[in-house]
DNA sequence: CGGGCATTTGAAGCTGATCAAAATCAGTGG
DNA sequence: CCACTGATTTTGATCAGCTTCAAATGCCCG
């Protein structure tokens, strides 16, 4: 039967093995499912929350404000990812926690969870372990952009959701639902809406990308990874399932 | 008396309180100190490691080649910081550490933290809890990397830069010694060093900045956080911490 | 003193930002 | 089913920030 965990639980199988007592502990928890419309708010950065965020439906990102008010979203989060996994350990917020899209997500309280690894401490390694997967993504990404072309992010993104899709069993790694505007993907790849849309334009034209209706698709993946300069190490997969994504 | 581990388990009571057992299991590591000349690859991307790097003395970096041979600097370490603590639980690179300086650092069996955390949870907690403020920072900079200028990047730098210098107790956050070149300082923040020294020539006609002779002064720290929109909320310091060092 | 880095300066050219407006689409209610 | 509304996408023109390439200057160390 399908229990509201199984897919972060499946997300942390693809890099840790876990026993079934393990997993039982974690199907177990009965979170609140809660949904937000577009563009809401979930935590503020200085909120002192008491439960994680498990990503149901939808895409969620964690975004900064400037003092400007020009908002640059720094990751995202697609179903099966724990958004929020790190407060269990440090419960106040240091950045927003924002609905991309009209969205559904679990409230995984952090008292559940402290005690479910406090009885099966390889948990806790695999929380850790997840934790160093966000860092990991994050640190390409400051490379990404600081060293690549906006057209160059753009690639790279739908490269990478492409992988993270698949791996959460959500779609290909090349045709996945891609449910963002032009003006958020934008503040995800540190550039204005405006260039995003030509440089859309301009990938369309050359029969790299199919975009339509709430979808990409990728026309010529390798000709993408390539101009992307795209090496998915960084996402850490095993190796066994990096053959099966790509 | 002085013990390798110190100034790590300084950092991490910055954000944790620990029991005199758990400083002294941590204390009793004793491992082997390693130096390395400026530019040098402590990791490549791709390896496998048995060991975490302590940085002792210098500043090492977590860089990324790109396709094209060009580097970027995700991220810069100093002394306390374990930049590789991650490798416990994840022991295969997906970047390089390199020293950025000339440098030294401790090599800490993996198997020994591991010894250690598995006889005190509450020291991998502390683990995790490090690689979260890792993340953080990471996070940080991602946003700073695809919304700001070239010039509020470089104060963001160094304005982070001597808040963890003086959370490190190597200096304060308005002076402290700054050994990177203009070409690292330009791998760091995104920019290329000819441009990166016509922006420190500006800071310091400015009068925001006196730079020399490997250090830097800061002459006008709330002018200079001001243009970065500096708020180190990010680097998740207790409320304590952060009022000694601001 | 001389050689290798690092920094400084100059000029030209691109990438991407900004501002503004038109065209397209999605959903709503009449 | 159509007309209306607000959001999103597309197009155009101008301009600033930054890169690139090149060369000159300054600095440290052997």
């Amino acid at each position: 039967m399908d229990r509201p965990l199984d897919l972060f639980l499946k997300r942390l199988k693809l890099r840790n093995s876990l026993s079934s007592a393990e997993c039982a502990a974690l199907r177990a928890i009965e979170p609140r499912l809660s949904r937000k419309k577009a563009r809401w708010d979930i935590v503020r950065s200085g909120d002192h929350t008491d439960f994680a965020c498990l990503v149901a439906e939808g895409i969620i990102g964690r975004s900064d404000q400037f003092a400007d008010g020009s908002r640059r979203t720094a990751a995202f989060y697609i179903a099966g990812d724990m958004c929020d996994l790190h407060s269990v350990a440090v419960p106040v917020a240091g950045w927003n926690i924002t609905a991309l899209t009209d969205c559904a997500y679990y409230e995984v309280p952090h008292e559940e969870l402290r005690a479910v690894y406090q009885r099966h401490p390889r948990l806790l390694e695999a929380f850790w372990r997840d934790t160093i997967v966000d860092a990991s993504v994050l640190s390409k990404w400051v490379t990404v952009m600081s060293g690549l072309s906006a057209k160059q992010r753009i690639a790279h993104l739908f490269c990478e959701f492409g992988i993270r899709t698949a791996a959460a069993g959500l779609g290909s790694s090349d045709a996945f639902p891609f449910p963002l505007t032009q003006a958020q993907l934008a503040e995800l790849t540190g550039a204005t809406s405006v260039h995003v849309g030509r440089l859309l334009a301009e990938l369309r034209d050359e029969a790299l990308v199919r975009p339509g209706r709430g979808m990409i698709e990728i026309a010529d993946l390798p000709m993408l990874r390539k101009i992307a300069a795209y090496d998915p190490t960084y996402l850490l997969l095993g190796h066994s399932a990096q053959q099966m994504l790509l």
